[in-house]
DNA sequence: TGTATATAATTAATACTCTTAACTATTAGT
DNA sequence: ACTAATAGTTAAGAGTATTAATTATATACA
């Protein structure tokens, strides 16, 4: 009920956003070859299943016209694939290429050992602790599901 | 020591970014006369002080150009003021304006509307534990301080 | 069967953000 | 005075986002 407390909570948030965003995109662009961040987590994605474009979208919480957009570097750089459905054929099913597998392991394993290097210095306890945060960030942001409009 | 617990904090914060920027986003966007959220997050530093370009740049992890830039297209706007120091003439002071203040007010109190409804399905119990969970990022991500390079 | 509607994706117009490199002032050190 | 460091801007280039308009394809129903 605490409308006070709410609005710390926001504000905290909204002061933490860019720390941690430009973070991570530091902890790419150190890379011999980087990426960009979006990019990186789109591969994420796809390299758990192939999607279709709306999903993918949705997923990410983007307009269709922006997903695409990125797909459409993500195919000029040979990562991904764009291959029409044959059962309905209105979709496009994206797929990751063998040279965006290795891209995204590569890239991924970069940033993590940066990230990683931040966690050293916290006890088991207070990685315990952040664990919980993350998931109740996520509880928050994902049932919230797509775009609110 | 467990560098898997490790990679996947790592994870689970690269998936979450995304997710809590846009929703971010998506809750300016909702204001009658919305704003970028980058502007949002310098003009609420600014709110507590005035600060020249430099610091502003190192607080929020970007470059000197693109703090520069970000700060033309407000003076455009009327929402701050560049005054040259007069102590060193080779800084220059970034001010809020009244206009800037209200601007700020309206559409803050707006977006923490839109994440308190998000915060009023936990439990106080939860809410502490959040609070908590973002301190730690805050630990984390705040002793990189500058951009590493 | 045919027409209307909904869905999937793209293109276009526009705006914002970010980077690095090159350049202009101004200040500080020797 | 000369050099080096600091503060900021401008320019070039890439990436990401939005909405509006357009093209296909699929589905619903009269």
């Amino acid at each position: 009920m605490s409308k006070i407390e709410d609005q710390q909570l926001a504000t905290k948030l909204l002061e933490l956003l860019p720390q941690v965003s430009r973070t991570m995109a530091g902890g790419i662009r150190t890379h011999p070859d980087p990426i960009a961040l979006n990019q990186l987590m789109v591969l994420r994605t796809l390299e758990e299943r192939p999607s279709n474009l709306s999903d993918l979208a949705k997923e990410h919480i983007v307009s269709l016209p922006a997903m695409s957009n990125t797909i459409s570097r993500m195919v000029k750089q040979g990562w991904v694939t764009r291959t029409r459905s044959q059962e309905d054929r209105r979709m496009i099913l994206i797929e990751l290429t063998d040279s965006g597998q290795k891209r995204i392991s590569s890239i991924f394993q970069h940033l993590a050992n940066h990230l990683t290097a931040l966690f050293d210095n916290l006890s088991p306890q207070e990685k315990a602790e952040l664990t919980r945060g993350l998931s109740l960030v996520e509880t928050i942001f994902t049932s919230v599901g797509g775009r609110e409009r």
